[in-house]
DNA sequence: CTTCTATCTTGACGTTCATCGAAACAAGGC
DNA sequence: GCCTTGTTTCGATGAACGTCAAGATAGAAG
């Protein structure tokens, strides 16, 4: 219905103020990384090559019950992060790389791009 | 107490699985990127080139009280993305760009990096 | 075919946390 | 002194998180 994913939008949201719309398309998919548990289980998805994982698999990691690490499946495939199959017995999720590279691409400053001053680097560590 | 934050891990997320302390810090800094209103404070803080901010050109855009908007930018600033100073009557802020590199290279997979193997959770599975 | 078991999802409920505004407080300029 | 700008405190409303119980789907056993 409203249409506007992340998709279309991501204009680098350091360069240029966000509309209302926009800020809330891409705030829906960072606030599903808002949580330390789905953090944990977009990364173990991710990271396993084969591409697919078993819910079975990532159930034991945490100490949460079946039906929790399932609502936080279905919130991470809700943000359009993962998405996942029925085959036979187990249910199989795996990574949307498209989501996470547009995040990057949001979060990413246009290189050599420093404006004025900023200040940026000389006052913390490293 | 050295706390583990941002900085010394961001180990990319999705080559390998994040620990649990790993999990917490970076969800920390997506929670705090995970509401409209922070996402537009961060982008008209991050688009405005002179790398400062007077709060009282923030406000405006919002239908809420300055109060709300302070709450904010303490959430944004408690999160490491932003900070700020106050000179004379008004409070400037600024951002951080260490910060959105640190979520951007944690959210960029290898390029051409399909992984192929992982052989790390006991993946026998099959 | 029926029944039993296993895997995973969905719904309902209670607890905890986040969001927001009104009022009070702090800091500075006139 | 008074006024302006921002932050903080406090309380109320609403959303998110987690568990238990029930439903849905598929295979195996009888």
């Amino acid at each position: 219905m409203v249409g506007q994913d992340v998709a279309e939008c991501c204009p680098a949201l350091l360069t240029a103020p966000l509309d209302e719309e926009q800020a809330e398309a891409v705030a829906k998919v960072f606030k599903a990384l808002g949580d330390p548990v789905r953090l944990r289980l977009l990364s173990m998805i991710a990271s396993r090559s084969g591409g697919e994982v078993c819910v079975c698999d990532l159930t034991p990691a945490f100490d949460l019950s079946q039906p929790t690490i399932s609502h936080h499946l279905k919130l991470l495939r809700q943000a359009g992060l993962i998405d996942c199959e029925r085959r036979g017995t187990w249910v199989y999720y795996w990574l949307l790389p498209e989501a996470t590279d547009r995040l990057a691409r949001v979060l990413t400053r246009p290189a050599g791009a420093p404006p004025a001053d900023t200040a940026d680097t000389a006052a913390t560590a490293r």
